[in-house]
DNA sequence: ACTGGATCCTGATCGC
DNA sequence: TGCGATCAGGATCCAG
C-alpha cells in the first residue's frame, strides 16, 4: 500500500491536472469499499463543482470544492490517477469523475481496503479526529515521541506504526526508519531514551522524505499518478532484503514478526 | 487504558 | 498446469 510517501506523491501528480476543473459526471462502479461510497451525497456535492484544491492529512486525500471536501484513502492496494476520459477503464476502476477538460480521475482498488467519503469539515470525522501529529509537522520530535512512549509496553516499531501517534509510517518505512536510528524494533517503548526518541523522529522524516523525493516506493502495485512506479524501492536499506548482508556491517537481515506485520533489521547495527 | 488478534478483499507467488 | 496455502504497503473493532 501506499504510505505517506506514495500518497503524497499521488497528490502532487494529480493536483496539477484536476485544479481549477469543473466536475461533469461521477461514475461508480462498485460502492463496497472499506465502507459504502455515498453516491447520492458525492452526486449532490461534486456535480457541476471546480476542484478548489488537493492536500492530504495522513493517509487521506482531500480534494477540496466549495461545499466540503471529498476525502479518498487508498487503503493497500489503491491508486488514483488522470487519464484522457477516451481511454478504457480497467478491472477494478471502482470510481471516476469525469472533469470538463476530456480528462477523468479514476480509483483503481484491487483488495478494496480504500474509502471514499464526503464531508463539509473533515476534522469533524472521528476517523481524522483521532489521528496522531504528522511526521512533518513541528511539534514531532524527541520529546513528544519520548512522552507518547514513556507509559506503553508495545514494541517501538508499533509504536511508530500507530497513527494516534503519528501518521504515515508505515511498514515498510517502520523497518527503514529504525534501522537509520540504529534502534531494534523489538525495543520496549518503555526502554526507549530521550536520545534515541530523538535519533528516531529525525530518521523517520529522513526517510519520509527521502521517499517522497523520490516518487514512493513501487514494491508491487503502486504507481505514480503518471503511470511511473516509484523509485524509493531501490534505497530500501532492509526491508525485503532477509538474508542479504547489511549495507554496513555486512552481517544477514533478519526477518521477523511483529504484531502480524514482516519486519526487517540489522542483528548488529540495532542491536539495543 | 492498553494489548493482541481477527477482519475486510483480491491477486501474486510458492510448494507440492 | 493446477491447486491450495500463504502473504501483501492499512486501520478498525472487539474481547480480555
Amino acid at each position: 500500500m501506499p504510505e505517506l510517501p506514495e500518497v503524497e506523491t499521488t497528490c502532487r501528480g494529480i493536483a496539477p491536472h484536476i485544479i481549477d476543473q469543473t466536475i461533469t459526471q461521477l461514475i461508480i462502479r462498485e460502492k463496497r469499499l472499506r465502507w459504502l461510497i455515498p453516491s447520492e451525497i458525492l452526486v449532490k456535492n461534486l456535480i457541476s463543482q471546480k476542484v478548489l484544491s488537493v492536500t492530504r492529512r495522513a493517509k487521506y486525500i482531500y480534494i477540496q470544492v466549495t461545499t466540503g471536501y471529498l476525502i479518498i484513502h487508498l487503503g493497500m492496494s489503491g491508486t488514483l490517477q488522470v487519464f484522457p476520459a477516451n481511454i478504457p477503464h480497467r478491472k477494478h476502476d471502482h470510481f471516476e469523475c469525469i472533469l470538463k477538460n476530456g480528462k477523468v480521475l479514476r480509483y483503481n482498488d484491487p483488495r478494496r481496503f480504500g474509502c471514499i467519503l464526503w464531508a463539509e469539515d473533515p476534522t469533524q470525522l472521528k476517523i481524522i479526529s483521532t489521528l496522531g501529529i504528522e511526521p512533518f509537522d513541528k511539534q514531532f520530535k524527541g520529546e513528544y515521541l519520548y512522552q507518547k512512549a514513556i507509559h506503553r509496553k508495545i514494541s517501538i516499531k508499533e509504536l511508530i506504526m500507530h497513527n494516534q501517534i503519528v501518521v504515515g509510517v508505515g511498514n515498510i518505512y517502520a523497518s527503514e526508519s529504525l534501522f537509520l536510528a540504529g534502534i531494534h524494533p523489538l525495543l520496549p517503548a518503555n526502554q526507549l531514551t530521550l536520545v534515541e526518541a530523538k535519533k528516531l523522529c529525525k530518521a523517520i522524516q529522513v526517510i519520509l522524505e527521502k521517499a517522497i523525493t523520490k516518487g514512493g516506493t513501487t514494491l508491487k502495485d503502486f504507481y505514480q499518478s503518471d503511470g511511473k512506479p516509484g523509485y524509493f524501492s531501490q534505497q530500501l536499506k532492509v526491508y525485503g532484503r532477509e538474508q542479504e548482508p547489511c549495507v554496513n556491517c555486512k552481517k544477514k537481515i533478519q526477518a521477523i514478526r511483529i504484531g502480524q506485520r514482516m519486519t526487517y533489521f540489522c542483528p548488529k547495527c540495532q542491536n539495543n
